[in-house]
DNA sequence: GCGAATAAATTAACATGTTAAGTAAATCAG
DNA sequence: CTGATTTACTTAACATGTTAATTTATTCGC
């Protein structure tokens, strides 16, 4: 009835190699390591990078919104922007709708260490690019986004 | 000559949905949502669970192969195992040839608890492949080891 | 052999991940 | 309109990520 077991340790557990967590934290390891000497370079992290591409991306955002897009914890946003607040690559004001929403705007500032870091990440990705395809890259794009897309539907 | 901008920021910069490492990092969250209710509820971490998971497999390992093989820092790991030691789940002792490396090894406790974990876990993961289809999952596995060999060539 | 270089693990310091609790504002039921 | 609930964000506490510095042991050049 059940498939064979190839691939499975005893206890019916696949192969950690062969398992979506683990293949997708290797994968974004590898490819992340190509970026951190740019984010280094510019002591920037990882995570704040990807607020501020978010927020460029989206404009103007409240926090739930940039948490989400951004992939990142409500807490962890919160002591982020006090940083990047400190470095004058955000602000913050209350929305005048609902005093509950703090939105989140990117500075000229922001928008400026962007764009002083943009071509230089363009090429890392490009060096990426050229090593995978373009369309092979394209392809597991697809395939993320298919991953992602069945697992939101509804149970 | 070069590609057009299609999908591209003003800065050059991809849409952050279309990048690899936000790809990636969603793909693997949409993922792990599943399974951390049923690792909370056995009081383990993910990395925690990871950590005996390729120590089930690999068996004594010392420290810097632990580290790599389920992508965990060295700095981690060591605070990891004192917990996973005071636990009861793993054992650490010198390497008799090599006094500077320490020999982690996994106690008949800590495969126990993987054996407690086990069939849950393999239920979540039949969840997903019902979602996906086993042989979807397959090909996005052989997708991100093609990437990960792709990038770890010699540049 | 011996000192310099290298390697393995740990410690330290700070940022982020993660869950739970707290605070303040908006919404809802009656 | 008012009390209870819900929502948005923050704070707190602890684990992990991350880099740098430290410690101890091994190896290399001579």
């Amino acid at each position: 009835m059940t498939t064979p077991d190839k691939g499975k340790t005893p206890d019916n557990l696949a192969e950690t190699r062969r398992t979506l967590p683990i293949a997708l934290l290797r994968a974004r390891e590898a490819v992340m390591e190509r970026f951190r000497p740019l984010l280094a370079a510019h002591d920037i992290s990882e995570q704040q990078w990807r607020v501020m591409r978010v927020l460029l991306e989206a404009g103007e955002s409240d926090a739930t919104q940039l948490s989400r897009l951004a992939n990142v914890l409500a807490p962890s946003l919160t002591r982020m922007l006090r940083t990047l607040e400190a470095r004058g690559f955000t602000t913050l004001r209350k929305d005048p709708g609902d005093a509950r929403r703090a939105l989140i705007t990117l500075t000229d500032a922001g928008r400026g260490f962007i764009r002083t870091l943009a071509p230089e990440s363009a090429a890392i990705y490009a060096a990426i690019e050229a090593r995978l395809g373009r369309d092979r890259i394209d392809h597991i794009l697809d395939e993320l986004d298919f991953l992602l897309q069945s697992l939101a539907e509804a149970s």
